[in-house]
DNA sequence: GATCACATGTAAGAAGTTACATGATTCT
DNA sequence: AGAATCATGTAACTTCTTACATGTGATC
């Protein structure tokens, strides 16, 4: 039952797309929005180490020819460790507090029926509800009395959270006619 | 030359506005939307004891009589040691990948002087607006042959940064006033 | 042949997580 | 008295950061 760290789950998603070396895999983290991530060899070379100890990705044995480089795969474990991952109900937590993490899960959902995809965006969409209500009323309460920088920085959260609830409305309904499409 | 985690600056700026024991602390990370940080006894000692051990801290002497509690405080150095994080000038690294702790900056840059909020705001701004251009070509050059999931996922970023963009510009403009008013 | 970019890795240290340990005070 | 809560702390483990080390192929 191992269990990995984001970045982790961020390599394995990726390997699950296609083969790719440690350095291929540094470089999306550096050319595309995934920036989240380190790019730092330090952190990525132990991590593909620890995935290949538990068996969820493995070397490719390169036709070589070029340069030196180690390709890695998922194997059929990691494939399945990951979708366990991404198959998880979105919590309170990880709306409120590992928003970007919730959304590397979804960015990995291609390969999920559109039902899986639909649920997903609904449990986020009621926890988002929740919690925005519940910034609102602590506004109410405490909105005042803050100095004027803190209240800034609580609106620039608010501010973003109302804009994950018009996003996720926009989302589900997307989802939903893709999927009257099929 | 002290450098300290999130956590230990989080800890500071909520010493320098009132004493607190850890348990307090902790009962601000629980109970308001600074729940960014972990309430885990695990985490804020041993940062209590750092901040401690560099001098940016001192327990007080407590009157005591009821429970056992050690209360902090932050010495002079401590508050240098803030002011000078807060001050620095935010990068394009802190608005595209460490939002929520610029955010956390802002909120404790309550004594600065409306001109500092202001400057720093603009900083904001500025890196804001070419990172949501950045991300928009992305957008534009990658977004169709992206799955549905990926492309939801990056699209709530995009709307994420352009919530941001607007409540920087309405912010940036309530400063000024509040400047001119004084 | 020297130099630069590619590519992989390790070592030391910092900091967080989880889980446990311990005692004091209040409540019933 | 016993239970719940308050309050502080420690230990083992995991992971990331920073900095360094190393070698290869391409380019001048």
């Amino acid at each position: 039952m191992p269990s990995d760290s984001t970045l982790g789950y961020a390599l394995l998603g990726l390997l699950q797309q296609a083969p790719r070396s440690g350095y291929d895999l540094r470089k999306v983290f550096v050319s595309t929005p995934m920036g989240l991530f380190s790019d730092s060899p330090g952190a990525i070379y132990p991590a593909l180490k620890r995935l290949s100890r538990r068996k969820c990705i493995a070397p490719i044995t390169t036709a070589s020819g070029g340069r030196r480089r180690r390709l890695f795969a998922a194997t059929e474990l990691g494939r399945r460790t990951l979708a366990s991952w991404l198959t998880q109900e979105p919590t309170r937590d990880d709306v409120a507090r590992r928003w970007d993490v919730l959304m590397l899960r979804l960015a990995f959902k291609s390969a999920s029926a559109p039902g899986a995809l639909l649920r997903f965006l609904e449990a986020i969409q009621a926890h988002l509800s929740e919690y925005t209500g519940e910034l609102e009323r602590f506004a109410a309460n405490q909105g005042h009395q803050m100095p004027l920088a803190a209240q800034l920085a609580f609106e620039s959260g608010v501010e973003g959270y109302r804009a994950q609830m018009r996003w996720v409305g926009r989302a589900v309904k997307r989802v939903r006619r893709r999927r009257r499409v099929r």
